[in-house]
DNA sequence: CAGCATTTGTACGTATGTATC
DNA sequence: GGATACATACGTACAAATGCT
């Protein structure tokens, strides 16, 4: 239950109710979230505190909205693996708008940056890349 | 300027401005931002549009809060190199809002997950760790 | 010490736009 | 056309922490 008198923001409750929903499997992958009308209604709280609610998850890259379709819990994509060459170093960041945009990354999903020994760099999103070594 | 008229949300535009302002080292890290009542001043704008915009920085990790200090461009961290062991893949993602609080990230930061050959996971805070291969 | 101003956080409400079904 | 659902933007109010007077 959401308590707006604990200590915890309502909107993080809400989060951790839904993220832990979705963690137990109770919201499968390419399941729906209800909608915020739905969540705000059925716990007593308003539509924006919702949103924040699905914020937090959309920047954790848990779920994905399509708009005005509704917001879904995401599903795992394809992973290919990307072995690592002489003197090249991988790093991870958060995306600005516009690589999200040239890249067509979903909200909460970081880059993973190989730097090569000459400084030259190549993105790649870290929901379908892993790095492993020769 | 910002343009209400346009097609791009006003809160992006904001965010795009003061990203720019960043890159461009107008503003500096370690330096504060406006306080939101002054950007909404400034531009004319409500709060709450001024806050998306900080949001939209936050999640990229361009700015860190310290409340009720203000919000200031973040300072790059000193970075550790972590060389992948045999059988070893590495991958990112966005922390849980648990993570974040265990292993003190900054908003906006991802962790890197490294998975040995057993399937025994370590996590890295990814402004902090870069990897590469022996 | 108290008191005040500043700044971010939380939560509410309303209205309108836009895309999908 | 109408209903639904998310996006944007405005407003208000109060809380909490910090720093200054």
């Amino acid at each position: 239950m959401i308590d707006p008198s604990a200590d915890r923001a309502v909107f993080r409750q809400l989060a951790d109710l839904l993220r832990s929903q979705i963690e137990g499997g109770e919201l499968a992958p390419g399941e729906p979230l209800p909608s915020e009308l739905r969540l705000a209604q059925e716990h007593g709280i308003s539509r924006t505190t919702v949103r924040q609610a699905i914020g937090q998850l959309r920047t954790e890259g848990l779920v994905t909205v399509d708009r005005p379709r509704g917001t879904f819990v995401r599903v795992p994509e394809p992973v290919e693996v990307i072995t690592l060459g002489r003197g090249e170093l991988a790093s991870a960041r958060m995306p600005t708008d516009a690589e999200r945009r040239t890249y067509r990354l979903g909200e909460g999903v970081p880059v993973i940056v190989i730097t090569a020994a000459d400084g030259s760099t190549a993105v790649h999103p870290a929901d379908r890349v892993q790095v492993t070594r020769p």
